[in-house]
DNA sequence: CCATAATATGACCAGGCGGTCACATTATGA
DNA sequence: TCATAATGTGACCGCCTGGTCATATTATGG
Protein backbone atom coordinates (compact mmCIF):
# COMPACT_ATOMS: atom_id res chain seq x y z
CA UNK A 1 0.00 0.00 0.00
CA UNK A 2 3.16 2.42 -0.44
CA UNK A 3 4.44 2.71 -3.67
CA UNK A 4 1.90 4.24 -6.70
CA UNK A 5 0.92 1.34 -9.17
CA UNK A 6 0.93 3.43 -12.01
CA UNK A 7 1.93 7.05 -13.12
CA UNK A 8 -0.20 9.23 -15.37
CA UNK A 9 1.71 10.53 -18.52
CA UNK A 10 2.93 14.07 -17.91
CA UNK A 11 -0.36 15.50 -19.89
CA UNK A 12 -2.34 14.14 -17.69
CA UNK A 13 -0.28 15.59 -14.83
CA UNK A 14 -0.11 19.04 -16.39
CA UNK A 15 -4.15 19.43 -16.45
CA UNK A 16 -5.87 21.55 -14.33
CA UNK A 17 -7.00 19.66 -11.13
CA UNK A 18 -10.57 20.07 -12.03
CA UNK A 19 -10.07 18.51 -15.17
CA UNK A 20 -8.10 15.56 -13.48
CA UNK A 21 -10.58 15.20 -10.69
CA UNK A 22 -13.41 15.19 -13.41
CA UNK A 23 -11.81 12.41 -15.69
CA UNK A 24 -11.40 10.70 -12.11
CA UNK A 25 -14.95 10.50 -11.65
CA UNK A 26 -15.83 9.81 -15.03
CA UNK A 27 -13.70 6.81 -14.48
CA UNK A 28 -14.51 5.38 -11.15
CA UNK A 29 -18.01 5.68 -11.82
CA UNK A 30 -17.76 3.68 -15.25
CA UNK A 31 -15.80 0.89 -13.30
CA UNK A 32 -17.46 1.11 -10.76
CA UNK A 33 -20.59 0.03 -12.57
CA UNK A 34 -19.42 -2.48 -14.99
CA UNK A 35 -15.59 -3.94 -13.84
CA UNK A 36 -12.86 -3.91 -15.22
CA UNK A 37 -13.34 -6.02 -18.78
CA UNK A 38 -17.07 -4.30 -19.53
CA UNK A 39 -15.75 -0.77 -18.82
CA UNK A 40 -15.99 0.80 -21.54
CA UNK A 41 -13.57 4.17 -22.65
CA UNK A 42 -15.64 5.55 -25.42
CA UNK A 43 -18.43 5.65 -22.73
CA UNK A 44 -15.95 7.30 -20.81
CA UNK A 45 -14.66 10.21 -23.18
CA UNK A 46 -18.57 10.59 -24.27
CA UNK A 47 -19.79 11.19 -20.45
CA UNK A 48 -16.71 13.73 -20.61
CA UNK A 49 -17.33 15.29 -23.79
CA UNK A 50 -13.49 14.69 -24.71
CA UNK A 51 -12.13 13.04 -27.80
CA UNK A 52 -10.69 9.37 -27.28
CA UNK A 53 -7.29 10.66 -28.52
CA UNK A 54 -7.13 12.85 -25.47
CA UNK A 55 -7.65 10.46 -23.07
CA UNK A 56 -4.89 8.58 -24.85
CA UNK A 57 -2.89 11.43 -24.19
CA UNK A 58 -3.70 11.50 -20.47
CA UNK A 59 -3.07 7.63 -19.71
CA UNK A 60 -0.94 5.23 -21.86
CA UNK A 61 -3.94 2.42 -21.84
CA UNK A 62 -7.17 1.15 -20.33
CA UNK A 63 -5.07 -0.40 -17.60
CA UNK A 64 -3.02 2.37 -16.51
CA UNK A 65 -6.36 4.51 -15.93
CA UNK A 66 -7.68 1.40 -14.22
CA UNK A 67 -4.76 1.66 -11.73
CA UNK A 68 -4.81 5.66 -11.35
CA UNK A 69 -8.45 5.05 -10.15
CA UNK A 70 -7.03 1.68 -7.91
CA UNK A 71 -4.44 4.18 -6.41
CA UNK A 72 -6.76 6.80 -5.49
CA UNK A 73 -9.31 4.43 -3.91
CA UNK A 74 -6.46 2.56 -1.88
CA UNK A 75 -5.03 6.04 -0.55
CA UNK A 76 -8.88 7.27 0.80
CA UNK A 77 -8.90 3.92 2.28
CA UNK A 78 -5.80 4.50 4.05
CA UNK A 79 -6.97 8.02 5.10
CA UNK A 80 -10.14 6.98 6.68
CA UNK A 81 -8.85 4.23 8.80
CA UNK A 82 -6.18 6.27 10.14
CA UNK A 83 -8.51 9.04 10.69
CA UNK A 84 -10.82 7.02 12.84
CA UNK A 85 -8.67 5.31 15.14
CA UNK A 86 -6.39 8.69 15.49
CA UNK A 87 -5.10 9.02 19.03
CA UNK A 88 -7.04 5.89 19.90
CA UNK A 89 -4.08 3.36 20.20
CA UNK A 90 -4.50 2.01 23.50
CA UNK A 91 -8.18 1.59 23.27
CA UNK A 92 -9.65 -1.71 24.01
CA UNK A 93 -9.40 -4.14 21.09
CA UNK A 94 -13.16 -4.57 20.29
CA UNK A 95 -13.76 -0.90 20.47
CA UNK A 96 -11.02 -0.20 17.78
CA UNK A 97 -13.00 -2.94 15.91
CA UNK A 98 -15.78 -1.02 16.19
CA UNK A 99 -14.04 2.12 15.33
CA UNK A 100 -12.84 0.86 11.87
CA UNK A 101 -16.35 -0.60 11.06
CA UNK A 102 -17.28 3.08 11.19
CA UNK A 103 -14.57 3.92 9.25
CA UNK A 104 -16.13 1.39 6.89
CA UNK A 105 -19.42 2.71 6.74
CA UNK A 106 -18.11 6.15 6.22
CA UNK A 107 -15.54 5.55 3.31
CA UNK A 108 -18.65 3.48 1.78
CA UNK A 109 -21.44 6.69 1.70
CA UNK A 110 -18.35 9.02 0.71
CA UNK A 111 -17.42 7.31 -2.16
CA UNK A 112 -19.61 4.48 -3.11
CA UNK A 113 -18.71 4.13 -6.06
CA UNK A 114 -15.01 3.15 -5.50
CA UNK A 115 -15.90 0.67 -3.08
CA UNK A 116 -18.17 -1.05 -5.82
CA UNK A 117 -14.73 -0.69 -7.75
CA UNK A 118 -13.16 -2.99 -5.03
CA UNK A 119 -16.00 -5.48 -5.07
CA UNK A 120 -16.00 -6.00 -8.18
CA UNK A 121 -11.93 -6.53 -8.05
CA UNK A 122 -12.78 -8.94 -5.40
CA UNK A 123 -14.65 -11.12 -8.37
CA UNK A 124 -13.50 -10.69 -11.60
CA UNK A 125 -11.27 -12.33 -13.30
CA UNK A 126 -8.88 -11.16 -15.85
CA UNK A 127 -8.15 -7.70 -13.88
CA UNK A 128 -4.69 -6.62 -14.31
CA UNK A 129 -2.65 -7.21 -11.45
CA UNK A 130 -5.22 -8.19 -9.28
CA UNK A 131 -3.60 -10.19 -6.49
CA UNK A 132 -1.62 -7.04 -6.05
CA UNK A 133 -4.65 -4.99 -5.84
CA UNK A 134 -6.54 -7.08 -3.31
CA UNK A 135 -3.86 -7.80 -1.12
CA UNK A 136 -2.81 -4.42 -0.90
CA UNK A 137 -6.34 -3.47 0.40
CA UNK A 138 -6.67 -6.71 2.83
CA UNK A 139 -3.56 -7.13 3.91
CA UNK A 140 -4.06 -3.30 5.13
CA UNK A 141 -6.60 -4.84 7.32
CA UNK A 142 -4.52 -8.09 8.77
CA UNK A 143 -1.24 -6.06 9.41
CA UNK A 144 -3.62 -3.79 11.24
CA UNK A 145 -5.56 -5.94 13.58
CA UNK A 146 -2.85 -8.87 13.73
CA UNK A 147 -0.15 -7.27 16.08
CA UNK A 148 -3.83 -5.71 17.98
CA UNK A 149 -5.05 -9.18 18.55
CA UNK A 150 -1.36 -10.22 19.59
CA UNK A 151 -1.42 -7.73 22.10
CA UNK A 152 -4.70 -8.41 23.52
CA UNK A 153 -4.16 -12.41 23.57
CA UNK A 154 -1.29 -11.06 25.32
CA UNK A 155 -3.02 -8.91 27.81
CA UNK A 156 -5.41 -12.39 28.61
CA UNK A 157 -8.23 -10.50 26.35
CA UNK A 158 -8.85 -13.39 23.90
CA UNK A 159 -9.90 -16.47 24.53
CA UNK A 160 -7.00 -18.72 24.73
CA UNK A 161 -8.48 -21.23 22.94
CA UNK A 162 -8.48 -19.78 19.60
CA UNK A 163 -5.31 -18.35 18.29
CA UNK A 164 -4.96 -15.09 17.76
CA UNK A 165 -5.07 -15.76 13.88
CA UNK A 166 -8.17 -17.00 13.87
CA UNK A 167 -9.61 -14.31 15.79
CA UNK A 168 -8.01 -11.77 13.20
CA UNK A 169 -9.78 -13.87 10.38
CA UNK A 170 -13.34 -13.90 12.42
CA UNK A 171 -12.73 -10.25 13.04
CA UNK A 172 -12.26 -9.28 9.59
CA UNK A 173 -15.03 -11.40 7.94
CA UNK A 174 -17.33 -10.26 10.38
CA UNK A 175 -16.21 -6.75 9.75
CA UNK A 176 -15.84 -7.22 5.63
CA UNK A 177 -18.89 -9.25 5.49
CA UNK A 178 -20.94 -6.23 7.38
CA UNK A 179 -19.65 -3.64 4.95
CA UNK A 180 -20.52 -5.68 1.67
CA UNK A 181 -24.43 -6.14 3.01
CA UNK A 182 -24.32 -1.94 3.61
CA UNK A 183 -23.02 -1.49 0.16
CA UNK A 184 -24.85 -4.40 -1.80
CA UNK A 185 -28.74 -4.64 -0.33
CA UNK A 186 -28.42 -8.36 -1.59
CA UNK A 187 -26.17 -9.31 1.32
CA UNK A 188 -28.09 -7.81 3.86
CA UNK A 189 -29.58 -10.49 5.32
CA UNK A 190 -32.71 -8.56 5.35
CA UNK A 191 -31.41 -5.80 7.99
CA UNK A 192 -32.31 -3.41 5.26
CA UNK A 193 -28.76 -2.26 6.12
CA UNK A 194 -28.27 0.27 2.84
CA UNK A 195 -31.06 2.94 4.09
CA UNK A 196 -30.90 2.66 7.62
CA UNK A 197 -30.47 6.02 9.66
CA UNK A 198 -27.12 6.41 11.20
CA UNK A 199 -28.69 5.91 14.90
CA UNK A 200 -30.29 2.31 13.83
CA UNK A 201 -26.85 1.35 11.83
CA UNK A 202 -25.21 1.79 15.43
CA UNK A 203 -27.46 -0.50 17.48
CA UNK A 204 -26.68 -3.40 14.67
CA UNK A 205 -22.98 -2.42 14.77
CA UNK A 206 -23.30 -2.34 18.92
CA UNK A 207 -24.82 -5.98 18.95
CA UNK A 208 -22.29 -6.92 16.29
CA UNK A 209 -19.54 -6.12 18.41
CA UNK A 210 -21.32 -7.02 21.58
CA UNK A 211 -21.57 -11.29 19.82
CA UNK A 212 -17.66 -10.31 18.58
CA UNK A 213 -16.69 -9.37 21.87
CA UNK A 214 -18.96 -11.96 24.47
CA UNK A 215 -17.79 -15.06 21.89
CA UNK A 216 -13.66 -14.24 21.75
CA UNK A 217 -13.48 -12.36 25.07
CA UNK A 218 -12.32 -15.48 27.95
CA UNK A 219 -15.13 -17.37 29.46
CA UNK A 220 -16.53 -15.59 32.62
CA UNK A 221 -15.72 -12.24 31.15
CA UNK A 222 -18.68 -11.66 28.99
CA UNK A 223 -20.82 -8.70 29.18
CA UNK B 1 -36.60 -21.75 -5.43
CA UNK B 2 -39.62 -23.52 -6.97
CA UNK B 3 -40.56 -23.28 -10.31
CA UNK B 4 -38.03 -22.87 -13.28
CA UNK B 5 -36.38 -19.67 -14.03
CA UNK B 6 -36.78 -20.88 -18.11
CA UNK B 7 -37.77 -23.89 -19.72
CA UNK B 8 -35.27 -25.07 -22.13
CA UNK B 9 -36.38 -25.64 -26.30
CA UNK B 10 -37.87 -28.84 -26.80
CA UNK B 11 -34.97 -29.82 -29.28
CA UNK B 12 -32.60 -29.49 -26.14
CA UNK B 13 -35.01 -32.10 -24.20
CA UNK B 14 -35.28 -33.93 -26.65
CA UNK B 15 -30.81 -34.30 -26.78
CA UNK B 16 -29.03 -37.43 -25.17
CA UNK B 17 -28.58 -37.10 -21.20
CA UNK B 18 -24.68 -37.04 -21.59
CA UNK B 19 -25.04 -34.55 -24.57
CA UNK B 20 -27.07 -32.15 -22.56
CA UNK B 21 -24.65 -32.08 -19.60
CA UNK B 22 -21.79 -31.54 -21.78
CA UNK B 23 -23.65 -28.68 -22.69
CA UNK B 24 -24.71 -27.51 -19.42
CA UNK B 25 -20.95 -28.13 -18.18
CA UNK B 26 -19.32 -26.02 -20.81
CA UNK B 27 -21.93 -23.02 -19.86
CA UNK B 28 -21.12 -23.20 -16.44
CA UNK B 29 -17.48 -23.05 -16.75
CA UNK B 30 -17.99 -20.26 -19.48
CA UNK B 31 -20.33 -18.50 -16.75
CA UNK B 32 -18.10 -18.90 -13.75
CA UNK B 33 -14.61 -17.96 -15.21
CA UNK B 34 -16.38 -14.61 -17.12
CA UNK B 35 -20.13 -13.81 -15.10
CA UNK B 36 -22.89 -13.37 -17.44
CA UNK B 37 -22.02 -10.54 -19.81
CA UNK B 38 -18.48 -11.24 -20.68
CA UNK B 39 -18.93 -15.22 -21.29
CA UNK B 40 -18.90 -15.79 -24.87
CA UNK B 41 -21.54 -18.33 -26.68
CA UNK B 42 -18.83 -18.42 -29.14
CA UNK B 43 -16.29 -20.04 -26.90
CA UNK B 44 -18.92 -21.99 -25.94
CA UNK B 45 -19.96 -23.79 -28.97
CA UNK B 46 -16.03 -23.74 -29.63
CA UNK B 47 -14.94 -26.46 -26.74
CA UNK B 48 -18.24 -28.34 -27.26
CA UNK B 49 -17.56 -28.57 -31.24
CA UNK B 50 -21.19 -27.55 -32.12
CA UNK B 51 -22.27 -24.95 -34.22
CA UNK B 52 -23.65 -21.82 -32.65
CA UNK B 53 -26.86 -22.42 -35.04
CA UNK B 54 -27.07 -25.63 -33.12
CA UNK B 55 -27.09 -23.90 -29.33
CA UNK B 56 -30.01 -21.63 -31.02
CA UNK B 57 -31.81 -24.65 -31.45
CA UNK B 58 -31.66 -25.50 -27.48
CA UNK B 59 -31.73 -21.62 -26.32
CA UNK B 60 -33.79 -18.68 -27.12
CA UNK B 61 -30.88 -16.89 -26.45
CA UNK B 62 -27.45 -16.10 -23.85
CA UNK B 63 -29.94 -15.66 -21.25
CA UNK B 64 -31.98 -18.68 -21.07
CA UNK B 65 -28.98 -20.68 -21.06
CA UNK B 66 -27.71 -18.80 -18.38
CA UNK B 67 -31.16 -19.21 -16.62
CA UNK B 68 -30.82 -22.62 -16.70
CA UNK B 69 -27.60 -22.85 -15.60
CA UNK B 70 -28.71 -21.26 -12.43
CA UNK B 71 -31.49 -23.62 -12.23
CA UNK B 72 -29.16 -26.55 -12.03
CA UNK B 73 -27.27 -24.43 -9.34
CA UNK B 74 -30.07 -23.45 -7.02
CA UNK B 75 -31.44 -27.19 -7.48
CA UNK B 76 -27.98 -28.71 -6.73
CA UNK B 77 -27.78 -26.25 -3.29
CA UNK B 78 -30.90 -27.45 -2.08
CA UNK B 79 -30.37 -31.11 -2.41
CA UNK B 80 -27.02 -30.26 -0.60
CA UNK B 81 -28.44 -28.45 1.94
CA UNK B 82 -31.45 -30.83 2.75
CA UNK B 83 -29.01 -33.88 2.73
CA UNK B 84 -26.66 -32.46 5.48
CA UNK B 85 -29.53 -31.69 8.10
CA UNK B 86 -31.47 -35.07 7.32
CA UNK B 87 -32.83 -36.12 10.19
CA UNK B 88 -31.42 -33.92 12.67
CA UNK B 89 -34.53 -31.17 12.60
CA UNK B 90 -34.34 -31.53 16.91
CA UNK B 91 -30.41 -30.77 17.20
CA UNK B 92 -28.99 -27.83 18.77
CA UNK B 93 -29.02 -24.62 16.54
CA UNK B 94 -25.59 -24.31 16.46
CA UNK B 95 -24.98 -28.17 15.50
CA UNK B 96 -27.19 -27.31 12.14
CA UNK B 97 -25.46 -24.07 11.36
CA UNK B 98 -22.05 -25.92 11.47
CA UNK B 99 -23.79 -28.96 9.44
CA UNK B 100 -24.63 -26.14 6.78
CA UNK B 101 -21.30 -24.76 6.84
CA UNK B 102 -20.20 -28.02 5.82
CA UNK B 103 -22.79 -28.43 3.40
CA UNK B 104 -21.72 -25.51 1.89
CA UNK B 105 -17.88 -26.61 1.68
CA UNK B 106 -19.03 -30.01 0.31
CA UNK B 107 -21.06 -27.88 -2.64
CA UNK B 108 -18.29 -25.88 -3.42
CA UNK B 109 -15.81 -28.86 -3.56
CA UNK B 110 -18.55 -31.05 -5.56
CA UNK B 111 -19.25 -27.75 -7.62
CA UNK B 112 -16.76 -25.24 -7.65
CA UNK B 113 -17.78 -23.50 -11.04
CA UNK B 114 -21.25 -22.53 -10.05
CA UNK B 115 -20.60 -21.32 -6.40
CA UNK B 116 -18.29 -18.97 -8.99
CA UNK B 117 -21.20 -18.38 -11.29
CA UNK B 118 -23.10 -17.40 -8.11
CA UNK B 119 -20.75 -15.07 -6.66
CA UNK B 120 -20.11 -13.22 -10.15
CA UNK B 121 -23.70 -12.66 -9.58
CA UNK B 122 -23.90 -11.17 -6.19
CA UNK B 123 -21.35 -8.58 -7.79
CA UNK B 124 -21.97 -8.01 -11.60
CA UNK B 125 -24.54 -5.64 -12.71
CA UNK B 126 -26.99 -6.14 -15.53
CA UNK B 127 -27.26 -9.55 -14.97
CA UNK B 128 -31.15 -11.03 -16.00
CA UNK B 129 -33.21 -10.67 -13.42
CA UNK B 130 -30.37 -10.64 -10.79
CA UNK B 131 -32.57 -10.03 -7.75
CA UNK B 132 -35.26 -12.69 -8.20
CA UNK B 133 -32.00 -14.87 -8.59
CA UNK B 134 -30.22 -13.46 -5.75
CA UNK B 135 -33.03 -13.88 -3.65
CA UNK B 136 -33.59 -17.79 -4.27
CA UNK B 137 -30.11 -18.29 -3.01
CA UNK B 138 -30.58 -16.29 -0.11
CA UNK B 139 -34.47 -16.37 0.73
CA UNK B 140 -33.29 -20.04 1.45
CA UNK B 141 -30.76 -19.28 3.78
CA UNK B 142 -32.77 -16.92 5.57
CA UNK B 143 -36.10 -18.61 5.93
CA UNK B 144 -34.42 -21.36 7.21
CA UNK B 145 -32.34 -20.12 10.46
CA UNK B 146 -35.09 -17.70 10.71
CA UNK B 147 -37.56 -20.36 12.70
CA UNK B 148 -34.92 -22.33 13.89
CA UNK B 149 -33.79 -18.89 15.63
CA UNK B 150 -37.00 -17.91 16.77
CA UNK B 151 -37.62 -21.82 18.16
CA UNK B 152 -34.01 -21.12 19.97
CA UNK B 153 -34.78 -18.10 21.07
CA UNK B 154 -38.17 -19.19 22.45
CA UNK B 155 -36.25 -21.77 24.65
CA UNK B 156 -33.62 -19.22 26.00
CA UNK B 157 -30.83 -20.65 24.09
CA UNK B 158 -30.21 -17.22 22.69
CA UNK B 159 -29.17 -14.61 24.40
CA UNK B 160 -32.42 -12.31 25.22
CA UNK B 161 -30.59 -8.80 24.09
CA UNK B 162 -30.00 -9.05 20.62
CA UNK B 163 -33.34 -9.95 18.34
CA UNK B 164 -33.66 -13.29 16.55
CA UNK B 165 -32.91 -11.32 13.02
CA UNK B 166 -30.02 -10.31 14.08
CA UNK B 167 -29.12 -13.47 15.09
CA UNK B 168 -30.05 -14.91 11.87
CA UNK B 169 -27.87 -11.92 10.19
CA UNK B 170 -24.43 -12.47 12.09
CA UNK B 171 -24.93 -16.41 11.08
CA UNK B 172 -25.53 -15.90 7.91
CA UNK B 173 -22.85 -13.45 7.63
CA UNK B 174 -20.75 -15.65 9.06
CA UNK B 175 -20.86 -18.63 7.01
CA UNK B 176 -21.64 -16.56 3.88
CA UNK B 177 -18.20 -14.91 4.44
CA UNK B 178 -16.36 -17.95 5.50
CA UNK B 179 -17.48 -20.24 2.18
CA UNK B 180 -16.69 -16.86 0.39
CA UNK B 181 -12.95 -17.13 1.74
CA UNK B 182 -12.78 -20.75 1.23
CA UNK B 183 -13.88 -20.10 -2.83
CA UNK B 184 -11.98 -16.86 -2.94
CA UNK B 185 -8.02 -17.60 -1.85
CA UNK B 186 -7.74 -13.56 -1.28
CA UNK B 187 -10.74 -13.46 1.11
CA UNK B 188 -9.74 -16.22 3.85
CA UNK B 189 -7.82 -13.59 5.65
CA UNK B 190 -4.29 -15.69 5.22
CA UNK B 191 -5.94 -18.82 6.95
CA UNK B 192 -5.44 -20.69 3.37
CA UNK B 193 -8.68 -22.35 3.98
CA UNK B 194 -8.30 -23.27 0.00
CA UNK B 195 -5.79 -25.65 0.02
CA UNK B 196 -6.75 -27.13 4.00
CA UNK B 197 -7.70 -30.82 4.64
CA UNK B 198 -10.66 -31.89 6.18
CA UNK B 199 -9.47 -31.77 9.86
CA UNK B 200 -8.06 -28.68 9.33
CA UNK B 201 -10.92 -26.74 8.24
CA UNK B 202 -12.72 -28.79 10.70
CA UNK B 203 -10.60 -27.00 13.51
CA UNK B 204 -11.54 -23.65 11.73
CA UNK B 205 -14.92 -24.37 11.90
CA UNK B 206 -15.12 -25.46 15.32
CA UNK B 207 -13.02 -22.27 15.84
CA UNK B 208 -16.11 -20.17 14.23
CA UNK B 209 -18.17 -21.80 15.28
CA UNK B 210 -17.22 -21.78 19.25
CA UNK B 211 -16.94 -18.11 18.90
CA UNK B 212 -20.59 -17.72 17.60
CA UNK B 213 -22.36 -20.30 20.33
CA UNK B 214 -20.28 -18.24 23.38
CA UNK B 215 -21.11 -14.95 21.44
CA UNK B 216 -25.04 -15.94 21.22
CA UNK B 217 -25.64 -17.86 24.13
CA UNK B 218 -27.22 -16.62 27.01
CA UNK B 219 -24.67 -15.27 29.36
CA UNK B 220 -23.30 -17.52 31.72
CA UNK B 221 -23.70 -20.88 29.53
CA UNK B 222 -20.45 -19.55 27.36
CA UNK B 223 -18.41 -22.95 26.33
C1' DC C 1 4.74 37.65 -35.90
C1' DC C 2 5.99 33.23 -36.34
C1' DA C 3 8.24 28.72 -35.60
C1' DT C 4 7.93 25.15 -32.61
C1' DA C 5 6.07 22.33 -29.24
C1' DA C 6 2.09 20.62 -26.84
C1' DT C 7 -2.43 19.11 -27.00
C1' DA C 8 -6.99 17.80 -29.04
C1' DT C 9 -9.55 15.33 -32.46
C1' DG C 10 -12.34 11.55 -34.56
C1' DA C 11 -12.19 8.54 -38.56
C1' DC C 12 -10.43 4.27 -38.82
C1' DC C 13 -8.64 -0.58 -37.71
C1' DA C 14 -8.87 -5.49 -36.42
C1' DG C 15 -11.28 -8.34 -33.53
C1' DG C 16 -15.06 -10.03 -30.73
C1' DC C 17 -19.90 -10.01 -29.58
C1' DG C 18 -25.09 -11.94 -29.74
C1' DG C 19 -28.05 -13.27 -33.02
C1' DT C 20 -30.02 -14.79 -37.85
C1' DC C 21 -31.03 -17.58 -41.71
C1' DA C 22 -30.67 -20.02 -46.06
C1' DC C 23 -29.09 -24.25 -46.68
C1' DA C 24 -27.19 -29.16 -45.75
C1' DT C 25 -27.83 -33.23 -43.31
C1' DT C 26 -30.20 -36.76 -40.84
C1' DA C 27 -34.40 -39.22 -38.85
C1' DT C 28 -38.94 -40.58 -39.24
C1' DG C 29 -42.70 -43.27 -40.84
C1' DA C 30 -46.02 -44.44 -44.47
C1' DT D 1 -38.38 -45.49 -51.41
C1' DC D 2 -39.39 -41.01 -50.70
C1' DA D 3 -41.73 -36.92 -48.78
C1' DT D 4 -41.64 -34.58 -44.67
C1' DA D 5 -40.04 -33.06 -40.41
C1' DA D 6 -36.32 -32.30 -37.28
C1' DT D 7 -31.83 -31.00 -36.51
C1' DG D 8 -27.15 -29.18 -37.63
C1' DT D 9 -24.24 -25.65 -39.88
C1' DG D 10 -21.38 -21.49 -40.45
C1' DA D 11 -21.19 -17.33 -43.22
C1' DC D 12 -23.00 -13.18 -42.31
C1' DC D 13 -25.08 -8.88 -39.92
C1' DG D 14 -24.85 -4.70 -37.08
C1' DC D 15 -22.75 -3.24 -33.11
C1' DC D 16 -19.26 -2.38 -29.82
C1' DT D 17 -14.47 -2.72 -28.11
C1' DG D 18 -9.43 -0.93 -27.12
C1' DG D 19 -6.23 1.31 -29.58
C1' DT D 20 -3.83 4.23 -33.55
C1' DC D 21 -2.54 8.19 -36.13
C1' DA D 22 -2.61 11.84 -39.52
C1' DT D 23 -4.31 16.12 -38.97
C1' DA D 24 -6.16 20.37 -36.72
C1' DT D 25 -5.94 23.44 -32.97
C1' DT D 26 -3.83 25.98 -29.30
C1' DA D 27 0.13 27.67 -26.24
C1' DT D 28 4.65 29.10 -25.77
C1' DG D 29 8.43 32.17 -26.11
C1' DG D 30 12.01 34.41 -28.98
Amino acid sequence: MDTLLVQPKQTFVNLSPEKRESILRAAVSEFAEHGYQRASLNNIVKRLGISKGSLYQYFDNKEALFLHVFDHFTQQVKHYVKASVAGNGRDDFFVVARQVLLAGIAFIDGHPEYFQVYLKVLFERDVPRREELVARVRLFSLEYFGPLADRAMGQGLLRSDIPAHKVVFILDAMLDRFLQGYAQPYLDGGLALAGMTAGRLDDEIDSMVAVLRTGLQPSGNGE
